[in-house]
DNA sequence: CTGCACTACGTACTACAGTACGGAGTCAAC
DNA sequence: GTTGACTCCGTACTGTAGTACGTAGTGCAG
């Protein structure tokens, strides 16, 4: 097994060289060791892994700040548990936050399908127009107060 | 009902003034009248609604560009149906991955909070490690070939 | 032992999404 | 009719997440 470099490892997590360097001096991956004779940098698979998790999540809006939480978050015997299981539920409520309105787009865009049969369609129909439907006018905390502390 | 001038929509929508103007500079949300005697905006409330889904679909990794993709897919009985109805699938699609990888980190994160029930950890589990476990191996596509095209 | 692809490092540049700022005009209260 | 909060517009600046670039060193195939 030939031994992961970084072109290797950036191409199996499909992401640049320089993606890597770049998490590297941002933290997010583990600086790999760098055998002294040659000074390159070789990586285990798991920085592989690590990489591919790092896109996956930026693809679901985290941001690399966030995805560093996430990834530290480690049921650590030595560690005070009760922080991380705090941070890993307050995580577990953006997620399910973001689930929630990725339901309900998902279900806008299903609307909006079934409203567009193939030929002619019969209903006009927005995204907006279909979540609006779905989430009863959506209209929590309009009309919030006039000129109690503008700016 | 007072009329929403730029600071009121704002703070409906929960953005800062510079973002609406940012907006509507960028197409997102459509140019508002100005009556000729003020020249000042004047928004109506379907502008706060749409504002606040930016922000929502930002929220879970949309980009600007494809929100606009978003809210452009209507069923339009005077255009091609056919058109926007494949524009909707593509982005079902794209919801369906967002909501599959947000269920997988949503798993983690149970498994994470369940290894760790109060005080003093039972087991060494991280987000990565449960996610590997989770997708059995998430080995797609690794062993990427060497050296054919190596840039 | 010469090439060529690869690696390292640091710095610069880019795109995106705002955010701030300055100067000028407006509106409503006092 | 002045003052303070608001609006306009354009331009400049910021933070995030890369991406590119130049220089120099390494490794190995021919």
């Amino acid at each position: 097994m030939t031994e992961l470099t970084i072109s290797k490892a950036a191409k199996n997590a499909g992401v640049g060289v320089e993606t890597i360097r770049f998490y590297e001096r941002k933290g997010l991956i583990e600086q790999p060791p760098k055998p002294l004779d040659t000074g390159f940098r070789v990586y285990p698979e798991e920085t592989v892994q690590r990489v591919r998790f790092i896109r996956q999540a930026q693809e679901i809006g985290f941001s690399l700040r966030e995805i560093e939480e996430l990834l530290s978050l480690r049921a650590d015997p030595s560690a005070d548990c009760s922080d991380v299981r705090e941070r890993a539920a307050a995580k577990l409520e953006e997620v399910d936050r973001k689930m929630e309105q990725l339901g309900r787009i998902r279900s806008a865009l299903d609307e909006l399908i079934a409203a567009c049969p193939g030929r002619g369609a019969l209903r006009v129909c927005s995204i907006m127009e279909s979540l609006v439907a779905a989430t009863g006018e959506t209209s929590t905390y309009a009309n919030a107060g006039r000129r109690e502390n503008p700016r």
